[in-house]
DNA sequence: AATCATCGCTTGCAAAATGAAAGCAAAATA
DNA sequence: TATTTTGCTTTCATTTTGCAAGCGATGATT
């Protein structure tokens, strides 16, 4: 557990993760999630996901420049992480409305 | 999920929760645990806590003028974020190992 | 081809959180 | 009563965060 808190005990490293699994991949649609990250902060934490292995980079197109980044199995093995923290916000705490839908990517 | 990691979304809270789930209830205890909290770090957790209605302060035995803390209804429920938390590391960090088991408390 | 807007960051800086250590009063113990 | 333990709080240096601005490279437009 402290292992695994150690990489994903913060505030912004599961909503990106999130988005990954949402089947987001680029910077912009990271910073457009309506939690509204701090550039520099998702920097750090998509690099940080890349060497933790839980994300990778990968050509957004054909012979495109840019990369854009996607889950790995290890970063897919988040899945039930994130459908328990949900779960859990929808039980317990008011407001909280759905992002993430189960049937999604 | 924003939601939920305002509150579940640092290093320590989950781990005091840990600890709680296992049926620690005294201060001492959670400073006891293995990955050494600081002790300005658990007053605020546990005060954090508390106010989130995840934990509350108990009389610890009869009559004596001490408190514990004890899980809510609502910690009671982080109990799927835990496992998936600690089945993850299992499976995906190297050299994690067991602190809590399946059947606890 | 030239211009312009967008993208994916980096930098600077102030404010907040963290962590180690020491301190301390109330409670438990001897 | 004297001593130790407990449950914190305080202090302070270091790290992290978050906002804003900047900036070169890419992509789109004309």
């Amino acid at each position: 557990m402290s292992c695994s808190l150690d990489i994903l005990g913060d505030r912004w490293t599961l909503l990106v993760v999130r988005d990954l699994m949402l089947g987001r991949s680029r910077f912009k649609d990271f910073v457009a999630s309506p939690e509204g990250i701090p550039t520099n902060i998702l920097s750090d934490r998509l690099e940080r996901l890349v060497t933790n292995g839980i994300a990778e980079q990968v050509p957004l197109a054909d012979g495109a420049k840019r990369f854009g980044y996607r889950l790995t199995d290890k970063g897919r093995a988040l899945r039930p992480v994130l459908e328990s923290v949900r779960d859990w916000g929808l039980a317990w705490e008011p407001g909280t409305r759905v992002l993430m839908k189960p049937g999604d990517a």
